[in-house]
DNA sequence: TATGAATGAGTATTCATTCAT
DNA sequence: CATGAATGAATACTCATTCAT
């Protein structure tokens, strides 16, 4: 009766698979579907069917890319560890992910600077980017109360400048990966940003 | 020489002005030179008179968009203020620049990445952004001299860290305008850099 | 002869029964296999056990179609009784055909067409024709021999005329069901064609 | 300052008329846009600066058909003729218009049975019938006030047995063009309507 | 020089048909 | 036999670019 079996779940996640792959590398509009079918190893038409289009495949795709980055993030963190050492640890396993996933990356700022054009803001985005503001800021509060962190710090404002000074370390090494030692930048903008805000600046944070 | 010339100048100008602000809005996969030529209030086929394709209409328009930013930014920099006044009216500047021209900072970012993608690493895009960050370095570097910084600050390591901030933050706000209050991040990137790179932290950086 | 044929015609035939009906909505070309698939409750796949290809699917329906009115049209016609109510019988029969399949009509008449446009005229929509008109004319003649229709009356010639009548009237019901009354339509024309439309029919209109 | 001067509206019917050529010849469905381009002389992309897209092409090709029938109709008809010889000129001109335009004729029954198809019953439709049907009616109606006609006679209902006759007469031809004579048969038609087909009328056929 | 009409290469998408199970 | 997953040929439509005026 029944014809052949199919995962179709796994067969998505195939074609999504490729789809970051070559979006990644060519943009999204420069990148044909037969593009993505030849990366997918499929037929032109099996990508229509399991996706409508390309507008949802790209979606899609970007589902799949944030999840493979929480995937690979949490096991990583040890939740036990005290909050300043998770923080180091959150931002050295991303640049890690990063490193290797430097075109999909690039998928990934555009992709964002795709919703940023909606005509009404994307409510995904905003909680995309407040979801890991928060997360930082706990573990800043969490730091605040074990005394390792000025008292007066305002935890979601820090959060937010790290955040940022995270996107624009990656951009810039995205552009000028040669130029650009990821790690080492790292390591300075820990160094610098510490200091700063230690209650004891002279310990250095130990 | 001939009076014609200018005219033909101040047509591609008026065509890559027109550009800019398309580009800035659709990005340029979308952007068709019809809407081009609307916006530059000329025909279509006039665009040809006066760039060769799209592509170069493109790179054009985007010099003219960062002439646009250095023309705003010197004037208003007082080359003779404290090397650290200097930075905070640089940033200060520019931030505005931002605030008044949003769209066109998404052009500079989309090009960014169209840049990034090219086969041999684009010259122009590593001696831009080398530019900045000397140019900053340099300033940190007279702080340091002057002793209202600490002796110890590496200062290419600080610019590098700066600027990522920078554009990290200028994209967070591209994509959540809303959200995000350009000002007042700053402020708060400024405060919690200083305290870590002061010599004596207490004092302020007055 | 095995039990496994009978299955293998119902089915070819249950499969042109949806084939029937669906291209009868939806016309040939804009029917896809597998809406007749879904229609006749089938996989797609099964179509093609049954049917080399869409064109050969077509054929079938038609001859189907035309197995039907001829199977619905023969019982109701009392052989024996005289050709004027035969023939009138016949009209009636058939209209109401018509009134439950208008569909099907549709699905006829644009079949009539597709054939039409075959390189070389398809002997079997002559023959059809023919068969139709010759069936008609017989009737006529034989009224004419029982001196109920004019002596001088040319059967084919009148046959013709009564079938392009026919068809035309099915094809404005079919282009405006609401507003045309199929019975009374065929009572009028029975009425003029009979008695004539002139005054004093022996002047000839002169 | 302006280009090649174009008469759009021209060049929109040159392309329409190649459309109502094609479509007749092969179909709406089975005409590719290339097909009507060349028949057209321009350019494939040159159809889309006259036309949305297939669709709109059909319904302007369709209007543009029939206005070459009503100009071809009224100059014809000697508007002073007695109404029974206007209603044969109709006849005759109508005809002779077929018998030029056949493929053109089939266009217009796929257009028809196509816009018989839409959800909701096409106004354009029945007003066209109808428009036709009280034409006829009007000159019958003058030819029983003449005394010419029965005056018991229905003239819409003949009206509309007439028309029904003629366009499955015209169809009957386009599908059998070698075997059917049209002028023939609407000579035959004429005279079996003028005085009835019965022996003697006066008995209704009982 | 300026223009917009003309063009066709390029692309997303559809759907008849095949084929592995 | 039956099925629906897979496929790619076919096609409407877009848009950068050319060109006649």
């Amino acid at each position: 009766m029944s014809p052949k079996i199919v995962d179709r779940d796994e067969k998505r996640q195939q074609i999504a698979q490729a789809a970051i792959v070559v979006f990644g590398q060519k943009g999204f509009e420069r990148t044909r579907m037969e593009d993505v079918a030849k990366e997918a190893n499929v037929g032109k038409g099996t990508l229509y069917e399991y996706y409508k289009d390309k507008g949802s495949l790209l979606n899609d795709s970007f589902e799949l890319m944030m999840s493979h980055f929480t995937e690979e993030l949490e096991p990583q963190v040890a939740g036990d560890a005290p909050p300043l050492v998770q923080l180091r640890q959150i931002t050295d396993v991303m640049l890690e992910a990063m490193l290797h996933l430097g075109d999909v990356y690039r998928f990934f700022l555009e992709y964002m600077i795709y919703l940023s054009r909606a005509p009404s803001p994307s409510p995904f985005l905003a909680e995309m980017l407040q979801g890991f503001r928060m997360r930082i800021a706990e573990l800043l509060k969490a730091a605040v109360h074990q005394g390792t962190l000025r008292p007066d710090l305002d935890p979601l404002a820090t959060a937010a400048a790290f955040l940022a000074w995270f996107d624009g370390a990656i951009f810039h090494w995205i552009l000028l990966p040669e130029t650009i030692d990821l790690r080492e930048m790292a390591d300075q903008f820990w160094e610098m940003t510490l200091r700063g805000i230690l209650r004891d600046p002279s310990t250095g944070g130990e």
